[in-house]
DNA sequence: TATAATTTTTAGATTTGTCTAAATTTTAAT
DNA sequence: ATTAAAATTTAGACAAATCTAAAAATTATA
């Protein structure tokens, strides 16, 4: 597998989640910030080695290989991601576009070891799990901070969105992962959330509600 | 710089030890394991990037900036070696592959933390010298074992040839970095020599001897 | 249902790094 | 000084991954 085909599959295995019945051929092409044609091509590539099916005009969906290998990529990338936030300083927000490099290093000894060395680690450091190596996933129930119930009190567990910008945000309202939060109102008007935390009440906008994961404690 | 350029530039710095007055295409296309033809195109391209000169039929020879970004990409291997070596359990036989990859990764505060993480070290786990950020090395003064003389010890501090072979044979008898030998005897014969270690005494052919560098004590 | 808009695929071109085969230049040997 | 051998470069081709432009298929709209 060429890293262009590793990319791809992982993009595919993560618009799948979204898109279960096939992912189509604009949709792939935008998240991997390319062209159709491209995407297109690509596609046919990885059907003819058997790591998708392949519709033409109803979009690609992975084989059990094709799944099986994005999961081994996302297990190699969340682990370069823990390495880099505990072992080398790197902040939540600095660790995606080198980990999206060292991810396609192709040494099973490397990835065990770094596993091993890391204490086998089952989140990377925006909350999303690690698969371990036969590729099972340790799921952890969550839901959106857009669904908490007033009064209640939770643990951030995770984001979905995780650009550096949102990590940022989240960063300079003291919003880490672990944190404890209290929902104190929720404002219908424009679905804004006022919550308590540590030290301090904020009122967090929709879009930031939709994006940080919660779990109750 | 591609990956491709950057493997070149490394292949080029470590020919130009070999021959100072210009590094023919032959020798650099043996060294790539590819045809002259291909060496040919990079030597133009890397040449267009004063990345080095060319006279053609005549060799190359690494420009200023052409010798500073070798030398870097060597600081990167050596580094992930010794990484490789001292936290991920890899012998020093099994770390020259992986870390061939990943000295391609670009990210200063990714080689900077690095660095500091392994305590700065000054040598690979061959016995190279690691360059620092500036690109300096600290050569240490070191010989040849071929060149020992009867009856002095020495440490040993290096390897010239670090094929697995060639360190899985020091391994099986018990030659390491830092392993103290005393030369019992030259052989005119066969240029072959006799050294006492701890615990045993062996003899080590001339391409044994010619390719450990040891300094004396 | 016919037509328009959108999506997807195909055709042809480009860049990078490689190859083989042929031409050129340098070096070695008569 | 010729000629032969070796080294190097050029010419033309190919696979990978991308692009633009055009054609084909699907979906939405009137
Ligand atoms: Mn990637
Ligand atoms: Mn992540
Ligand atoms: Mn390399
Ligand atoms: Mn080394």
């Amino acid at each position: 597998m060429t890293l262009a085909e590793e990319n791809y599959l992982k993009a595919i295995y993560h618009l799948e989640q979204q898109f279960p019945k096939g992912v189509s051929t604009n949709a792939l092409a935008e998240e991997m910030k390319t062209k159709a044609s491209s995407a297109t091509d690509m596609v046919k590539k990885l059907a003819e080695k058997n790591m998708l099916t392949h519709i033409p005009y109803q979009g690609a969906t992975l084989s059990d290989a094709g799944r099986d290998y994005a999961v081994n990529v996302i297990r190699r990338h969340r682990l370069w991601e823990v390495f880099l936030v505990e072992k080398l300083n790197f902040t939540w927000d600095e660790v995606h576009e080198v980990a999206e490099h060292l991810e396609h290093i192709q040494s099973d000894k490397l990835i065990d070891e770094l596993d091993a060395f890391l204490g086998h680690p089952t989140n990377d450091p925006h909350g999303d799990p690690i698969p371990d190596k036969a590729g099972n996933f340790k799921h952890i129930e969550k839901i959106v901070l857009a669904k908490a119930e007033v009064g209640a009190t939770y643990k951030c567990v995770g984001v979905d969105d995780s650009s550096s910008k949102f990590l940022k945000y989240l960063d300079s309202n003291k919003i880490a992962l672990g944190t404890v939060i209290t929902i104190n109102h929720k404002e219908p008007f424009d679905n804004s959330i006022k919550i308590s935390l540590e030290n301090s009440e904020i009122v967090v906008s929709q879009s930031v509600a939709k994006n940080l994961y919660i779990k109750k404690v």
